[in-house]
DNA sequence: GCTCCTTAGATAGTGTCACTGTTCAATACT
DNA sequence: AGTATTGAACAGTGACACTATCTAAGGAGC
């Protein structure tokens, strides 16, 4: 297909892809001629990630640009794509570093769950800078307060580490180690979000929530497209 | 203290306090004179507040806003704070809505876990698009399949719950809320990442990776280390 | 061959966001 | 008195992610 079918099919202005085209996201088409290329399906399917990268995941696209070309980096380990990965994900915005005092914290942490990582781990930092931030709220942060959230977080890791089919082509594997790092984050945050109105629902208040089997009134569903969670 | 104080307590130029004045993000001080305002620590320390939650959560200024306010807001049930507050943290970047298909699968997966939502809660459709990129990347979306971490998304919001001084003032509660919403989300997220980290170590490669405290090999290494890349 | 359309490629422009800097008049400090 | 600081209003900046325009070269239908 040409640029404008590819265009149509993604849902992307012609402009756009361009502009991934230039930024290299996006790989060129082969040329037919040298003012036509032709894109496969591959494009499309680049295409779905670029922007689930950059609209789930809100990555800029610079990064975007350096996670594509791990994955495509047929000499890379996947030990070494997660790490990149990683990088690309845990960045957070603010310059300050993290303090020495939030950086004590984190390897403590770290250390009392037996969590092992590489020396120079940029997730230290990152980790660091939010402990900081807790401890300068006034909120607890050994380990055993945090605890409960470092299972959790293991729990998820040991799942989604199963879940990379280690023995598939390597551009499979790396496929799902990238969009797994990325989306099932955003997963489990969104998830967070909802227990957490859930669980605050059940406890404080229940009764101001009727719409459980009763006769529901024939109104609403207006825009929900479907029933809302019962 | 005036402003260039609470400038040099707060790190921060006095330009940007007055952004954040101008914006309302920062309730102006007590006027001593027409040219002159004392600040307390109040101040400073809603300046921290603002700071964390632009630098960890990267919340736009004006979501800044929006969440102070219900924070401030005596009037405001906490229950309708954590809305407030999700809404601001859930929302997703592109402006594509969910696919009916993916509303259905996420009505389907709450349902399925027992967790009951508001009726309109905003967050359906943002685990919606979460499950349509999912989808479309060719991850299962089924219930079994997402149920690890729904349990520990489920698990962590029960610690969260507990943790909020619902006996408290309200404001300390309110801002409880605010902080333990937005935090302990990058909290887990990174965490996350360090587990993902820990785990693949454990697994696939703690022999493979020198740099423990032997003279490094002063080999090469290409390209393919594990730096931060960028 | 001759229009008319599309494309690749290069370059410039736009809109948003979060500051940042500038000016001015009214104090405040020394 | 003289210098510095402040609050208020407003213009300017830099980063970012597109978006638009322009040009020359094909290609398609007549």
């Amino acid at each position: 297909m040409r640029i404008s079918e590819l265009a149509r099919q993604s849902g992307l202005p012609v402009a756009t892809i361009k502009f991934y085209l230039r930024e290299g996201l996006l790989p060129p088409g082969t040329p037919i001629s040298r003012t036509q290329a032709e894109y496969s399906d591959a494009h499309l399917e680049r295409l779905r990630l670029i922007r689930a990268l950059r609209d789930i995941a809100d990555l800029p696209v610079a990064t975007v640009g350096t996670v594509l070309a791990a994955v495509d980096d047929e000499e890379l380990p996947l030990l070494d794509l997660l790490g990149v990965t990683q990088t690309a994900v845990a960045g957070l915005k603010g310059s300050a570093p993290a303090t020495e005092a939030g950086v004590v914290l984190a390897a403590e942490l770290l250390a009392g769950l037996d969590w092992t990582l590489t020396e120079d781990s940029p997730l230290v930092d990152s980790l660091a800078r939010v402990l900081d931030v807790l401890h300068g709220e006034g909120e607890p942060v050994d380990a055993e307060s945090l605890r409960p959230w470092a299972e959790a977080a293991r729990a998820v890791a040991e799942v989604e580490m199963d879940h990379i089919p280690v023995e598939a082509p390597r551009a499979e594997a790396a496929h799902t180690v990238a969009v797994g790092t990325v989306i099932y984050g955003e997963l489990l945050t969104q998830l967070r979000l909802a227990a957490q109105e859930a669980v605050s629902l059940e406890r404080f208040g229940p009764e101001v929530r009727p719409a459980e089997e009763g006769a529901e009134a024939p109104a609403a569903e207006e825009s929900a497209g479907t029933r809302p969670a019962e």
